[in-house]
DNA sequence: CGCCTTTTGTAACAACGTGCAACAACAGGG
DNA sequence: CCCTGTTGTTGCACGTTGTTACAAAAGGCG
C-alpha cells in the first residue's frame, strides 16, 4: 500500500505534500482564455514545492509571493518575498524551494519550454534572466550577512529598510511600508521567533523610531536611525 | 587630499582596501608563459573583492578559496569555500564578494571576456556555467537555513557532513576530512564563535562521534549520529 | 635551540533571545 | 448576540551563546 512516507522521489514528495492536493499543471488548467497566462490565485496558495520540476516561469502583477524551504521536523524557513514586478521561478529546471501566495495574487505564468525557446532566441532575454538570478544569489549572500551576524533590531530594521529602498525605486515613499506579511513569516525570515519579532516592533515604536498603524502598516519617524542599525553601524547595537 | 574615505566608487575603494595593494590584473601579469592561464598563488591572498570588476574566471585546480564578505565595523562573514575542481568567479559583471586562498593554491585563470565569447559561441559551455550559479544559489539558500535554525552542533556536524559528501563525491572516504581552514573560518562561515566552534569540536570528541588528529583532521566515529545532527532530526538538539 | 607570534583550547560570567504562558484585538459564522 | 479561531502582544524564567580572560600548543625565524 502507498501512503506519503514510502514515497523516495522529491518531486512525487512534494506533490503528496501540497497543502492544497493540487499539482501546478492543475492549478493552472483553467484560466481566462482571452488574457491567456493571466492568472489569479486565492491567498496561501502554494504555487510550486521545493524538488518540482519547473513547469511556468511567473511574473508578479500584483500580490505578494513567499519562498520558503521545510526542516524534516516542521521547522520553517523563509528565503525571501516577491512583490509585483517580479520574475519569479527561474533558474534550474526543478524548484529549489515552495513559493506560496499571502494575499489574492495575480501572476503571468509564461510556460517553461516557451521560457526557455524564447531565451534561447532572444540573447536580451537571457541576459535579463542570467541577471535576474544573479540579483538572487546576491539577495540571498545579503540574507546570510543579515542572520549571521546582526542582531534581532538590525534585522528588522533591514527588513524594514529593504522594503523602503523597493517602495523608493517603485516612486512610493520610502518613509512608510505596508507589511504584506504575518508576523511569523517576518520571524522565519529572519532567523528569529515571532516574539522576538513583535517585542523588537514595539520596542522602535517606544524608542521613536517608528509607528504602526493596525500592526501592517508601518511609517518611519526615525528612519536615519533605521539605516544605521540595518548596515550594522550601530556601536551600541547588542550582537548575537 | 585623496584617501580613502572619500572615495564613492565601490571598485576604487576596494582595490584601495586590498591587504596586498595589487589588483587583479597586476597579481596575474606575471606568471608562466607555457602555461598560459595557469597561476599559483600564495596562502592568504586576496583574489578579488567585492564590488571589483570581474577580469577572470579561475579553475581551482589544487588548493582552498575562501568567499567573504565584509561588514562596514569589520566582522567578517564566509559565504563559502571553493576546493579543487571547483569553477569559481562566473555570476555578474561584479564581484558580489570577497575572495582569499587559503592554501598555497593553483588556479587555472580565463579572462572574463574570452569566458564570455566562449560561453555565447558554445551553447553546452553556457549551460554549464548556468548551473554553476543556480548550484552557487543552491547552495546559499541551504546556507540561510542552516544559518537561521540550526543550533551550535548542528551547524558544526551540517559543515562536516557537507565536506564527508565532498569527499565521497571525489572517491575520497566520506569517514574523514581534512580541514584547510581555520577555526575562525569556520566559526564565521557558521555564524558563530571560534570559541563556540572549538567547545563544539570537544563535545563532540567527548560524545565519542568524531576523533581529532592534530585539530585538522577529522575522523567521523559516528558518522549517523552527525548526519542526523545535519538534517535537523534530531529531537534533543537545542536550537537559538 | 630559544624566542616570538599566531592559533587554538578552556573556564567563568553575563546577556540576548527563546519558550511558555496568558491576554488582547479582530474577523467570521451560526 | 455570543462563540470561536487566528493573530499579535506582553511578562517571566531559563538556556545557549557571546564575552572576557588566560593558558597551551603550533609554527616561523633568527
Amino acid at each position: 500500500m502507498l501512503d506519503t512516507i514510502t514515497l523516495k522521489s522529491p518531486s512525487d514528495a512534494a506533490v503528496m505534500l501540497r497543502p492544497n492536493g493540487l499539482s501546478t499543471a492543475q492549478m493552472f488548467a483553467t484560466g481566462c482564455p482571452h488574457q491567456p497566462g493571466l492568472r489569479k490565485v486565492a491567498a496561501n496558495e502554494t504555487l510550486w514545492c521545493e524538488g518540482e520540476q519547473r513547469e511556468h516561469i511567473f511574473i508578479v502583477r500584483s500580490g505578494t509571493v513567499c519562498f520558503s524551504r521545510m526542516l524534516p521536523d516542521g521547522r520553517r524557513i523563509v528565503l525571501g518575498f516577491a512583490y509585483p514586478g517580479d520574475i519569479i521561478g527561474i533558474g534550474s529546471d526543478f524548484h529549489c524551494c515552495d513559493a506560496q501566495t499571502l494575499q489574492v495574487t495575480r501572476l503571468e505564468a509564461i510556460p517553461a519550454a516557451a521560457f526557455k525557446r524564447a531565451v534561447n532566441d532572444d540573447p536580451v532575454l537571457g541576459k535579463r534572466a542570467a541577471a535576474a538570478v544573479n540579483q538572487a544569489l546576491d539577495a540571498a549572500y545579503h540574507h546570510v550577512v543579515v542572520i549571521s551576524k546582526l542582531s534581532a533590531s538590525e534585522r528588522l530594521a533591514s527588513f524594514l529598510m529593504g522594503l523602503s529602498v523597493r517602495n523608493e525605486k517603485h516612486g512610493l515613499s520610502p518613509l512608510s511600508v505596508l507589511l504584506p506579511m504575518r508576523r511569523i513569516d517576518i520571524a522565519d525570515y529572519l532567523g528569529l521567533t515571532i516574539e522576538t519579532v513583535s517585542r523588537t516592533f514595539t520596542m522602535f515604536k517606544n524608542a521613536g523610531w517608528i509607528a504602526l498603524d493596525q500592526a501592517n502598516i508601518v511609517i518611519f519617524t526615525d528612519i536615519q536611525k533605521l539605516r544605521a542599525l540595518a548596515s550594522g553601524e550601530c556601536e551600541e547595537a547588542h550582537r548575537p
